[in-house]
DNA sequence: GGTATTCTCTCGCTCAGCGAGATAATTGTT
DNA sequence: AACAATTATCTCGCTGAGCGAGAGAATACC
């Protein structure tokens, strides 16, 4: 057995970290009877409301590496569940554009909710440094594994 | 939309990250012909034998929460890929324990290791306090979904 | 030694997601 | 303005991951 530097134990930290949160999610999947790809689309949904864009049911699939198929399928069953609605673009009649219900939102809010009140809670407790360390290598991580999706490097904001 | 403290920011970032991360997963389960569920028995069994403990069909089936059926299909599935090795335990012949193959492992570090070097390589860039604030950090957040999960708080090591 | 328990596997089934292709709306061409 | 080409979603039939029920085999308990 290799022993190895301080990074490593953080690198497997962080993976424990992606696992364990896998397994929230999909505890909250099987509480209210669904399948982990409907959480990631209500995730996804919900991104893209915060970020002011509406979602179409092929920009979801996208998102999610489902075909339209079963970008259909999934939407079906997430309307029937009444977390999501259907609603055709007016400007563009072919498109369907997907809309998260406010009861879906609360769901979500209830079981997310004190994991994400007591990752608050920690993250009060550091300075603006230590803040920033945290923030940077998240981030880092995040554009490393993007730039590996998309082939190229992500843009980065101006300073 | 509500404006919210760093702290939200942060959230959001690691929520991202391991939304990224998972994509990266199935990336590699895709290349190689295999599903989300092959990579997290993968990683299992590995985490157990760095851990030097072996890991039985049963243990892993219910690491994953899979039934006993889901378990022999999932190794079935594996072993059929040359994945893994089901080795009979001779102390109790009625466990089977699963063995990673030199090659699996091998597979994994070459789609793995460029995504670990480069964190490798972002850590090496900061100072202990920082170092002390993204380790602690994220055992807070994973301790807090283990707790999720057991029903109890996780034992903290000795100081 | 016999019964209960534990671990894995087999069988039949359900449903998520895929490939192929249909349908409807938009854009481009002449 | 009619016609073709493109785009977005949906329908149909199929494959295979995972489940429930239960069988088979080894171990533990009394």
């Amino acid at each position: 057995m290799q022993e190895q530097g301080p990074e490593m134990e953080i690198v497997h930290l962080l993976r424990a970290v992606v696992v364990e949160l896998g397994a929230h999610s999909a505890r909250f999947a099987q509480r209210n009877g669904m399948h982990p790809t409907d959480v990631r689309a209500l995730i996804a949904l919900m991104d893209a409301e915060r970020a002011g864009e509406e979602m179409t049911a092929g920009r979801l699939g996208t998102a999610l590496g489902l075909n339209s198929a079963g970008t259909t399928a999934l939407v079906d069953r997430l309307e029937r569940a009444g977390h999501v609605r259907r609603v055709r673009d007016e400007r563009d009649r072919r498109r369907v554009t997907v809309e998260v219900d406010e009861r879906a939102v609360a769901l979500g809010r209830s079981h997310f909710g004190p994991l994400i009140g007591r990752a608050v809670e920690l993250l009060g407790g550091y300075d603006e440094r230590e803040l920033a360390a945290i923030r940077d290598f998240l981030t880092g991580v995040r554009e490393t594994a993007e730039e590996d999706r998309t082939g190229h490097r992500a843009p980065r904001p101006a300073p």
